[in-house]
DNA sequence: TGTTGACCTCAAGTATACATGAGGTTTTAG
DNA sequence: CTAAAACCTCATGTATACTTGAGGTCAACA
């Protein structure tokens, strides 16, 4: 009752599970400090990295990413400016995301109309659409007789 | 030059890889006929089919969840129709996604706006958002004092 | 002080969605 | 007809994000 967390205590109040927790330190995305009898104890601080996390998930980013982000602030406690720059960059993550959705879902309008697929033409071939698969996913879709 | 395709054809036409058709004929997601040596060949209608699955995976949609919807149309060529009432259901799909992602953008930023984070008030910890994973995934968040 | 619940590490398992490779067969082009 | 390209199956590997279990230790409460 010193004001630290144990595991047990962080699962509870964040809602991951504690082998969750294990596996964040284990990757690196949060960091403990150890009792005398190798217990892990966390500064409340880690509530905040935690929820970020969570939040990270939500919206669909890696824990890699994640990770990346939060080594900006490795031991030191997140301040609302450096969550405010993170959540900056998070959100164009989103809205990229949603942009993509959201012109499948209208592709998608246009093809209910045609009900074709008539892969030539129809705008769901558009093999442009990557919808958030980074690198170069060189994907070369051949012609086909329309329907 | 039968007028039906091998993987290899299909592969390259449709844009995915060889394994990748066996996998999803493995997970019941297409299937083939086969010749007197036992290759694969496929009808046209499985380039369709192929871009249906891309599509939808494309939306986020898991290779389950696909399989369920096209177990609808078995061995039978996927029909203009079908495919219409498909997509309106993706689209449903689509429209929540799409949904939960700009409600997780706005709480974003309007935490940008608190730079709080303070568990008990931000709105990012509802634990309501649960943005698509299904089930009963009852999350409970303990409260914490704000910052 | 005892014992019970919480905690530790490390290995292995789970699920998704494939890719890769070995070892062997079939098809096709010249 | 022959050789290369394409194909086959089956096993194993890869990446992500964890969970589960074994075997053992620590801490908090009565």
């Amino acid at each position: 009752m010193d004001n630290t967390l144990s595991v047990g205590d962080v699962a509870q109040r964040s809602g991951v599970a504690v082998s969750t927790l294990h596996y964040y330190e284990e990757k690196g995305l949060i960091k403990s400090l150890r009792t005398q009898g190798n217990q892990r104890r966390y500064h409340r601080s880690i509530l905040r990295r935690v929820a970020i996390i969570r939040i990270a998930k939500q919206a669909g980013i890696s824990l890699r990413i994640i990770k990346s982000h939060l080594e900006k602030f490795p031991s030191r406690e997140v301040s609302p400016s450096d969550w405010q720059q993170m959540s900056s960059e998070w959100r164009a993550m989103l809205n990229n995301r949603i942009l993509s959705l959201t012109q499948l879902r209208d592709k998608l309008d246009s093809c209910i109309g045609c009900g074709c697929l008539s892969l030539r033409d129809c705008p769901l071939r558009n093999p442009e659409d990557k919808l958030g698969e980074e690198g170069p996913g060189a994907r070369f879709l051949e012609e086909e007789k329309p329907c």
